[in-house]
DNA sequence: TACCAGGAGAGCG
DNA sequence: CGCTCTCATGGT
């Protein structure tokens, strides 16, 4: 007889190749917090859940013991073997620059309606601000979830049923503009059973794609988001402004291309993985344009110590 | 202060 | 189809 493994708070997952902070922190899912001590915490399958790694491992510690950690282990995507993806990526210069600068990068795969949510309230805001959005649904409509002794209390995403039930008004009340009808008409569709989150990844891509696309405020670029980031479309690829101006320059010597054109060219130009490139591209611009700023703000520092030393 | 943000949808020619 | 405008709010 077998002896069942006895419940942990604490596991170790091998993760070899796995930027875990490249990961968490690229702009696909918006709830993981750095704690002062550099770990990150987040809230899993309604479990609060603290990550770092040691050495080619991802320390997970949990708020209660676990018999069974595979909800940690498919949001992870642990058993993936990045290299076998990175292979398939076409071998131009600007590809290889990007999986050089974001190696470890990886695809999670997040909870569907979570996942779709967020990205409806993604459109047209800065990711900290998505950040500080959902923050505020899930502390005003979510379910308080157990945490360690000692830490901030965190809370589960707000179930369709709950935002189905708010008033557009109140949704509003976490800054989230003309968001609002978009999130709460597509709580109720999901409620109602017009859409059926479990029944998208039955179908392939394009048709999976179209379903999604039938919730308000969810066009090609959400429903991307959400079929590679949630549902494992390993194909999916979303054009925002970033990958539109990325793919412009580096593929079409800065002429602008509509999204729906790059979209098809992405399909074929980066492969059966082409989501991960595009995560790769858009990371790799947003790091790019990060230091950029930091040059910036030193020359603006110079500027400043001329002024101040009248040279 | 102006510009812009991981867009979508409607109206127009 | 392709372009333009609006939607709401705040970061930089």
């Amino acid at each position: 007889m077998i002896k069942p493994l006895s419940p942990s708070a604490c596991r170790f997952l091998p993760a070899g190749d796995y930027d875990l902070a490249m990961t968490l922190n690229c702009g696909q899912a918006f709830r993981w917090r750095q704690g002062a001590d550099g770990r990150w915490e987040g809230v899993v399958a309604g479990r609060w859940v603290q990550l770092s790694k040691v050495g080619k491992c991802i320390e997970a510690k949990t708020a209660t013991p676990q018999r069974n950690w595979d909800w940690l282990d498919g949001y992870l995507q642990t058993g993936v073997d990045l290299d076998s993806i990175l292979r398939t990526f076409p071998k131009d210069s600007p590809m290889q620059q990007a999986v050089k600068a974001c190696r470890g990068l990886r695809l999670l795969r997040q909870e569907p309606w979570e996942c779709l949510a967020s990205f409806i309230l993604s459109a047209t805001k800065q990711i900290v601000q998505i950040q500080q959005i959902i923050e505020c649904i899930c502390a005003r409509w979510g379910q308080k979830v157990e945490v360690p002794p000692g830490h901030k209390p965190a809370y589960s995403f707000p179930t369709p049923e709950v935002l189905a039930g708010c008033t557009e008004a109140d949704l509003r009340e976490c800054k989230m503009g003309f968001r609002a009808k978009h999130l709460h008409k597509t709580a109720l569709m999901v409620v109602n059973g017009q859409l059926d989150l479990a029944g998208v990844n039955r179908v392939p891509l394009e048709e999976a794609r179209a379903l999604l696309q039938t919730a308000p405020g969810v066009g090609p670029k959400i429903a991307d988001c959400v079929l590679l980031f949630a549902y494992g479309f390993a194909q999916a690829f979303p054009v925002d402004v970033w990958v539109q101006r990325a793919l412009c320059e580096l593929y079409f010597q800065g002429r602008k291309i509509p999204k729906s054109k790059l979209r098809l060219f992405a399909f074929e130009h980066f492969g059966p993985n082409a989501g991960y490139a595009q995560q790769y591209l858009f990371h790799y611009m947003r790091m790019a344009k990060k230091r950029l700023g930091e040059i910036d703000v030193r020359s603006q520092n110079v500027v400043r110590q001329r002024v101040k030393t009248g040279n």
